[in-house]
DNA sequence: TCTATTTATCGTAATATTGCAATATAAATA
DNA sequence: TATTTATATTGCAATATTACGATAAATAGA
């Protein structure tokens, strides 16, 4: 136990999870807020404005990278970070269901 | 350790954290798509739905609804769960930044 | 009241996540 | 080549999550 069974759910169930499992964190939204403000950037300054070590940054760099939220690209000794459109592309369509859901069945509930 | 940074991050970083957070889990991921499709159920439902016991299916059941992503209701014995906008409303923004970002600065990488 | 039925909680085992110090790696430059 | 700079990896401790059996609680109906 303590393993998710992913299994038994659909792969866009899992996909889905795994990129909002990327974001449940205030570090790594931290990290996408700071993207969106600063455009590109290099791994040296994120390290800089969290409050974390470097090696907890770089992991957390890894996760969102690995979920295809961020892109890295290498600068010479540096490595350049944006906004990857990949993986929230991938959300987006499960979140304009549910704006759509909300807009035509407002409190609906028993 | 082993405990996330709370304290050095804002309120709203935390509070998007923990919305995602609670969307990252392929069963959870499937109890809410459920919901959107059937719009209202009750608890006994969700359960035979899932590929999951009863006792695990609550468990999940209640961190979507502390994380304010559904609605529980009793009815009779049994309890109807509904989606909670309130929930959904304080991701809608983050999404729409990112999806604004996106359309003005597509492969923008260093 | 007794018995189903429905959902929640407890306890626990297995595994995952978070965070960091120490260290490794890799590229640029002296 | 040696050194500096930037980032990644390793290893580990603390804590969190996942899953489920057993059991509790609460209501409905016989």
């Amino acid at each position: 136990m303590g393993t998710t069974k992913t299994d038994f759910f659909t792969e866009q169930q899992n996909e889905l999870a795994v990129l909002a499992k990327a974001l449940g964190h205030p570090a790594r939204i931290a990290i996408i807020e700071y993207l969106l403000r600063v455009n590109t950037c290099i791994c040296g300054d994120i390290v800089n404005e969290l409050p974390l070590a470097q090696p907890t940054v770089s992991q957390h760099l890894k996760e969102l990278k690995n979920a295809g939220l961020i892109k890295g690209n290498f600068e010479g000794t540096s490595i350049c970070y944006c906004i990857n459109e990949t993986g929230f592309e991938k959300i987006k369509g499960f979140f304009q269901d549910i704006a759509k859901y909300l807009e035509n069945k407002k409190n609906l509930c028993c």
